[in-house]
DNA sequence: CCGGATCCGGTTAGATACTG
DNA sequence: CAGTATCTAACCGGATCCGG
């Protein structure tokens, strides 16, 4: 048994034991949503020191919950991944996060805005389907930021699926330009407003190719609750 | 924000700033069992310190999860009681238990077993309806035991609905006794097993009025999954 | 008994830098 | 890319004490 055990013979305070320290159900959030390197998971909590990070996911190994694997034609590299009782957690986390959208802020601080982690986020988690017919280069234009992270670029591959992310113009030719505020693209991208609605109000202003336009209206229709979370479902099933 | 924040506008990580921290969730499942009372608490989390469960109760308080109000007929005395808030937490509670019946240890470490929690979580929680017809007091002998120990008394009032405990005799007739080890109470308590199972098994023995033992095998039913936890579920509705 | 507060030593987490 | 190392600050556990 654990050194700081509860000593309590209850699945509640025994699963809290793993599950309930600090940064681990954000970690199992990152998890869950597939992904599996090291560098992905810090910087998807860049405010998590690596050392408790590499810490974390070694607790995480040994209570069954993920395991580590090489990476094919990677070597000297691994990735983590969930176990079946890792997958099972989701429902846990699922709970927090239903939880969370409920009774906590809905109205962003500051101090919880970070234009950094939101595109992250997106690039790693957003689902592009259906996919842009060509690759489509999308520049977001966060007109309430200074000018050093106003900009950032979002390049879809049709075909190999991937998301490129460029805070610095990438040269290609925009195909779409999306113009809003952090706050306005943080709430739809967590689920606390839909996308059409602060496209009505026009917080959201798409200049551009209009199939694309359509698209990306598409693409963040996340208006169920749980934001692009939801998407989890899916992976874990 | 709280000085430790994740500074993530995220649902799961907003939630789990509050919930998950060290004894957070134990002291909910408490809760959401419907004790109020310090005292009970501090009972119910015998290795949680005092200080760090006074510390604990006022950040709940601040995050609008518990209120205290001042009890009935006794003056300076305060109670915590969930808000709508922290009864919505219920589903995460819950889901963390059905993961822990689920993936940690079934088999109950020694370091696991404590009979004073055990007797106490029992007599602050055992429903006891169908009621017995008088005054009942049942007699757990845990063979297993030491003496010191090994004896305890319920009392069951059908009028007040009242349960109380003793580990010394407390000097009524004594109208059932159960003879078991305390693993097996434990197990049954806690969801892991079922009354019937080790009574087959003659892993229990009953001796005694056979109205209430006929009773006391309804009592702890609770081959639900969640052991007695699952009563909560009503408690909240 | 009830509901904490205080003090102190050990553990954990954050910040930053560094390495193969 | 995938982590360590180091140092400091915050937190936690255990014991004791205190006012009603």
């Amino acid at each position: 048994m654990a050194k700081g055990s509860y000593k309590q013979f209850c699945p509640i305070a025994m699963a809290s034991e793993i599950v309930c320290t600090r940064w681990t159900a954000v970690l199992l959030r990152e998890l869950l949503m597939g992904s599996t390197r090291f560098n992905d998971l810090r910087r998807s909590v860049p405010r998590m020191s690596p050392a408790l990070l590499s810490k974390r996911l070694k607790d995480l190994e040994e209570a069954g919950i993920v395991y580590r694997a090489p990476v094919e034609n990677e070597p000297d590299v691994e990735e983590y991944i969930l176990t079946q009782s890792g997958k099972d957690l989701f429902p846990v986390v699922e709970s927090l996060g239903i939880w969370g959208t409920r009774w906590v802020e809905t109205e962003p601080s500051l101090e919880h805005l970070d234009p950094t982690l939101l595109m992250w986020d997106i690039r790693r988690h957003l689902n592009t389907t259906p996919k842009p017919k060509k690759r489509a280069t999308i520049q977001f234009i966060y007109s309430d930021l200074p000018k050093q992270n106003r900009n950032w670029w979002l390049i879809v591959e049709p075909e190999t699926e991937k998301i490129d992310l460029c805070s610095i113009e990438p040269g290609f030719d925009v195909n779409l330009y999306i113009s809003t505020d952090l706050r306005t693209m943080t709430k739809i991208w967590m689920g606390f407003e839909t996308f059409a609605k602060a496209y009505n109000e026009d917080r959201i202003l798409l200049t551009g190719d209009t199939d694309l336009e359509e698209k990306i209206k598409i693409w963040f229709s996340l208006d169920n609750g749980l934001g692009h979370f939801s998407r989890v479902k899916k992976l874990v099933a």
